[in-house]
Formats: C-alpha cells, structure tokens, sequence
DNA sequence: GTCTATAAATGGATAGAC
DNA sequence: GTCTATCCATTTATAGAC
C-alpha cells in the first residue's frame, strides 16, 4: 500500500539483523521482528520460509561485503606516498569509523559477537571479518611501507598485529555496547589517536 | 538424595552461567538448567524465585570477584624486583591465564559479552572488569616500573593501554568461541609472547 | 527439598480470505 | 502481498502431594 512496500523482504532483513544485534537470534521473535517492519506475523513467511531463514539471508550477504571491505584496503594501500605521524593515525580512525563503524558491519559485528558462542558459522565469519580480513590487508600495507622505506625493517605480521589490536581494543572499549553514541565513537577515536602515536614512534626511524 | 545435595543453589548457579555463556540469557529455558542439574523444572523455584533471580546471583558475586582480581594485581605489583624480556612475556601470558582465561572469570566473560547489548548492568560489569581493572592495574604497574628505572619514562596509561590491548586482542581472537580447547590457549600465549616482545624492546632504554 | 500436575503466556508456523 | 484465525509446541511459574 504505501511507497517503501516496494522492498518489504530487504526491511525484514534490515529490521532482523538490528534485534539480532541486540538481543541474539534465539531472544527474537517472529513477532518482535514483524511488528518493527510494521505487518503482521504471518505475512514475514511469504519472504521467507522461516526464521532461521531471515538469519541465513543476513550470513550469505557477508561474502560480498568481505570482498567490498577487502577492495577498500587496497585502495588505501594504492594512495601510500609519504608518512607522517597526524596521518597516520588518521588513517586508524579511519578503518574505526570505515570498517568497524560502518553503518552495514556495525549491527553485523553485534549480532556474530553473540552468536558466535552457539553458532560455528557465526563464529567463522567472525574470524573472517574481525581478525583475518584486516591483520593481512593491514600486514600488506606495512609491507609496503618498508618496501618504499617509509619505515624501518620489521616483521610485518606483529606490526600489523599491534596495529591493529589498538584499534580493536578502542572499539571493544567504546562502541560495544547496547548503543553506541556520536561521544562513544569520539573517544574511541580519541584513544586510537594517542595510542598509534606512540605506536608510530616506534616503527619510524630514529634521528 | 545423594551427596551432592548439600548445595543444589550453587549447582543451578553454576549450571546457569555455563549456558547462559553459551547461548545466552534469554535463549537458555528453566528447563535447560534443570536438566543439567539433573532436577525437575519445579524445583528450581524452591531455591530462586524465579530465572531472572539466578542472573541477579551470578551478576551480584561479580563484586568479591572484582576485589580479588585487584588484589592478585597488587601481588604482582610487589614483585617486581627486575624486567627482561622473557619474563616480562611471561608476566602478559600469567595475565591471561589467571584472569581472563580463570575457570570463574572465563564464563562470566562470555555470558557479559553477551548480554552488554541488551542489558545496562552487564555493560557496565563488563567494562570495569575488563578493561577499568586491568588498565588502572596495569598502569600503577608501569608507573612502578618508572619510578624504578626499570623503563625509561613514558605515559603509563598509554603504556598500559598499549600492552593490554595486546592481551585483549589475543584472548577475544583465540579463546572467545563455542570452546576454549588447548590449543586455543596456547596460541592465544604464542601470540602474546611474540608481540609482546617488540612491545618490551621499545619501552626499556635504548643502548 | 523434590516431585506431579497444570495454569497462563509466548512463540513458530499454516490455511485460507481478500 | 497482506490479512484474520487458528494450531501446536515451548516456556515460565504456581499449587499441592510426598
């Protein structure tokens, strides 16, 4: 009847994965799920066959967003030309607030922190997505960085570790929680940024 | 009937936060936990009032715990007597070992993990015990270690947040899963004694 | 302190009208 | 494509026997 009735099935999904994310799969109904999308209880079987059918759409569409999030690092990688400090840690605010903020990760990373510890494929993705996605893009780049000597030597894959574990830790301070604020995403920026400073101290050449 | 029936209360406790670790509060029935404890469904009534009262008592033992995780810091804190590398690695290892990976802590961590989406009090028992008693802790540690000459002079919390980021980073990429096996523990200390390592080498002084 | 029985509510899913 | 009506399983919780 109304305009936004053009895609009810993508909302069904769109409004699932916001409760998942809240509450975990198992703690939401049917019910809850349909009245956010604003029909009732037995239109949602006309999109799909079941619940855990809503849960499988939201896992399926990972894949792809694995690959948009893997071509993202590969454009920064492209753009490397100098390295100072302020930039630097810029560019970590940025994977923050890109990647782990982005409006589409965000509600997903909830939603597969608590199905991880009941769902092996939750778990995998997880793996995936918060772990082995970023520590081999983040790796490359520092590859890079000592290939154009920007940097001094070092093992890529335990500066990428460091790296990277700041800003992780950063997020899992401040962003997870039941919701998180415009001041939540500030100070985890904050942190980021006092953080890789020192980080970026270290990894740069003494004069 | 039989003789572990001294305390039927604390098994339902115990049986409780092992599957609310898993699958959640709100997903694990009353049935469940009876089950595990080998009792029926009504009996649980006789020793809570009813299921969010056994939450409540996992929740509210949270407090003693917390006063004996800074009183095992400050243990720490008297030891120090010198700092080299191995032993400062093996110091990060012990910390994971002892506190998060702890047969109490462990199960508490998961199910907090959990329920900090949904619920306000987890949140905030989940951000003091993992993160404002570790750092506070591991600061005063650092801030020691200065006043010591042990490490040249730097900003303790940003020194604490940087070493415990690691840990944290460690233990939520290889232990926070349906199961914590042996080897998940060992190459979650592996990871830690690597990374740790180069942490160390830019904090004491240069020669 | 644990049991059987049962009430009352909630949740997943289907049939069939419009 | 959405609705009303309904079914059946699960779940929380209580009453009362032993």
């Amino acid at each position: 009847m109304k305009e936004e009735n053009i895609n009810t099935k993508l909302k069904i999904q769109q409004e699932a994965l916001r409760l998942f994310a809240q509450r975990g799969y198992k703690a939401v109904s049917i019910r809850d799920i349909c009245k956010e999308v604003g029909i009732k209880e037995s239109s949602i079987y006309y999109h799909y066959k079941n619940k855990q059918a809503i849960l499988d759409a939201i896992l399926n569409q990972t894949e792809e967003l694995m690959d948009q999030m893997k071509t993202r690092f590969n454009q920064v990688f492209e753009k490397i030309q100098h390295v100072e400090e302020e930039a630097f840690c810029k560019v970590a605010v940025a994977f923050l607030e890109g990647y782990l903020l982005n409006e589409t990760m965000y509600p997903l990373i909830k939603m597969l922190a608590i199905e991880r510890f009941s769902d092996q494929k939750a778990a995998a993705i997880y793996q995936k997505l918060l772990f082995q996605v970023p520590l081999e893009g983040q790796e490359k780049i520092f590859k890079e960085m000592m290939d154009r000597q920007f940097i001094r030597e070092d093992e890529p894959s335990v500066l990428a570790y460091n790296y990277y574990a700041i800003i992780y830790f950063a997020f899992e301070r401040n962003c997870l929680m039941t919701q998180c604020e415009a001041q939540h995403k500030e100070q985890a920026a904050l942190e980021i940024t006092i953080n890789m400073s020192k980080f970026f101290r270290g990894i740069t050449c003494h004069d």
